[in-house]
DNA sequence: GTAACCGGTATACTTTGGTATAGTGGTTAC
DNA sequence: GTAACCACTATACCAAAGTATACCGGTTAC
């Protein structure tokens, strides 16, 4: 008979793969970050999360508009200028990004001092 | 002057940018978290992580031994066999597990009765 | 001898994510 | 007229992640 340790294990994996699907990618997650703060402009998103290009920027925030992560407003000002804010979906997925940060602060400890190799459970 | 919350969410964004670099890509969360669960043979990993490849498998478990994530153990057995456990480093990504389980459960019923539209904080 | 076991590896290929650079249109400022 | 603003887009390219398939060595079972 199948362990049933087997069947626990794939159910536990199978919604773990689904949330990764859409938060997939070096920039979805620092992006959502950044907007779970305060919202923003497309420039002022541009140059809070270090490092991206506007092409992936503008893909990625393409991607979580479609999820319902990210909501889009135009401002008809001259330039034009657009708003990105997350949703109260795309808030949802605080606990993720508090676990993650949480986790790559002790990392980030870790690597400073290897000695003294904390553990977070 | 630069605003505050400029510092603020690129100070958020760098530990999570460091989190993701040592878990990116589709698989290493997947099996961190079947071995949270319990050890396992090679074999047994990759009936019980599904979709993954042989290839993938060993390449992702190495990297993840090499980052103190996962501990292999080799056994003197006929034929070889290893055995793979998550160390109490690896654990203490437990949060980041359990977030991601219980948002992507959450996802799963938001798809599953778009008018519910459960949110989550 | 063949097949099975385990834990992989080799090779070639595909797909995807990501980068670099140049450019766009509409408007305003100088 | 040129430059700046904003929010992108186009194009070409690269690198990495991932897949498919066949194969490996050492041992045992039949």
């Amino acid at each position: 008979m199948k362990d049933h340790k087997s069947d626990l294990c794939i159910n536990h994996i199978l919604p773990i793969r689904d949330a990764l699907d859409l938060i997939s990618g070096k920039w979805k997650i620092p992006i959502i970050s950044a907007l779970c703060i305060h919202k923003r402009r497309f420039k002022e998103l541009h140059r809070d999360v270090p490092g991206i290009t506007a092409k992936m920027l503008s893909k990625e925030l393409k991607d979580l508009e479609v999820n319902g992560l990210v909501k889009r407003t135009v401002y008809d000002t001259t330039p034009v200028s657009v708003e990105y804010a997350v949703t109260e979906y795309g808030l949802s997925l605080n606990p993720v990004i508090y676990a993650l940060r949480d986790w790559g602060l002790k990392h980030r400890e870790r690597m400073l001092h290897p000695e003294e190799k904390p553990v977070v459970a």
